[in-house]
DNA sequence: CAACATCGCAACTTTTTGTTGCGATAATGT
DNA sequence: ACATTATCGCAACAAAAAGTTGCGATGTTG
């Protein structure tokens, strides 16, 4: 029962969002009456709460596929599956209400995203697949970024060839020294011609 | 009045969302009477798609600063001010809305921001700044997709030199060549070591 | 099988949302 | 200047949604 109700919360979550939540239509999706939700989660921020720590994204079991670009393809797909569903979708937008618990448990969400994505950076650079001076956290804002304001802010999916684009062009950034080519490339001051 | 209400609209969808917005709050926060909103705007979705209308992102005046450099932070920095504001925020959450007017409207503020976007490209592309191979969709990707992800899913702000580092690395990637150092690059094929 | 806990259901109160009628005020046109 | 028209605020109302309470049914535990 309880399951039930928080499965229903996200997918509520991910139709109305946060502001919009209503716990009747929770309990009505979940097949249940609406005083059985209101006693166990008195308010409709413990009832969030409770959801959000439910279904907390999974964190990803960091792929090891023994290189940069598979390890990291492996990551955006995790996202990608994650985002796809509706209860991805809902916990996310939850994630982006404003209220202190909320935004709490999103800081903590993310920060244990961000370290399992760093694990794969690690493995790499012990691998020599990764220059020690690139920026890592720049790296991953560039790679999750884009797939997140697609999928969160646009609505959309993206397949698997954009996931490969996206991995190859910012990996060709990663790899290369500073630009060189003058002709090519933009002078760095003196803009205005 | 109008102008009064329509911007009470954005600051409430900033706050709540738009499965949140009352109309009473929207017509407190403008000092308005409710019945006067009710009146001119008879639904929810209406009062909205008037907020969205009015203060729709304004189409970045496409800078022209000379270089592609400085023409991507120009742009950079547009939708940071923009999205840095009660309402930019407002609008772009409330642009996030599955209703089926306010997705209509999203798409068409994001092809305007998009093709204002691309006349920076193309007049990079013709002084030479920009190869013809290089995927333009995608990289504009991956230069708006991590600062929408910070500023709007994450709620932060970004300073000056995060957004010169983001232009310098996607910059980097696209003025080069393919990866050709086999060293540091991953192998494209068989993945597991 | 007795004690306890959990749920559904219906009736209820409270709060929020939306509507209507009317008087005050100000803009518009002749 | 004066009648007409439009717009707003206000209070009173109606309707809907949110939240509460008491109780009987069912099921679980020891």
């Amino acid at each position: 029962m309880v399951g039930a109700v928080l499965e229903a919360t996200v997918e509520e979550l991910a139709r109305v969002g946060f502001g919009g939540l209503s716990t009747e239509a929770v309990a009505t999706r979940a097949g249940v009456n609406k005083t059985t939700v209101y006693r166990r989660w008195p308010t409709r921020g413990e009832l969030v709460r409770a959801a959000l720590l439910e279904f907390q994204a999974r964190v990803f079991e960091d792929a090891d596929t023994g290189t940069l670009r598979g390890d990291l393809l492996e990551l955006l797909r995790g996202v990608r599956v994650q985002l796809g569903t509706a209860r991805g979708r809902g916990v996310t937008l939850a994630l982006m209400a404003d209220d202190p618990h909320v935004r709490q448990l999103a800081r903590s969400t993310r920060r244990v995203a961000v370290e399992s994505s760093l694990t794969v950076l690690d493995r790499a650079a012990r691998r020599g697949e990764l220059p020690d001076d690139v920026d890592r956290a720049l790296l991953l804002d560039v790679l999750f970024g884009p797939l997140e304001q697609k999928m969160v802010i646009e609505g959309l999916t993206v397949d698997d060839a954009w996931l490969e684009r996206l991995v190859d062009l910012v990996l060709r950034a990663v790899l290369q020294p500073a630009v060189t080519n003058p002709a090519r490339a933009a002078p760095k001051r003196r803009a205005r011609s």
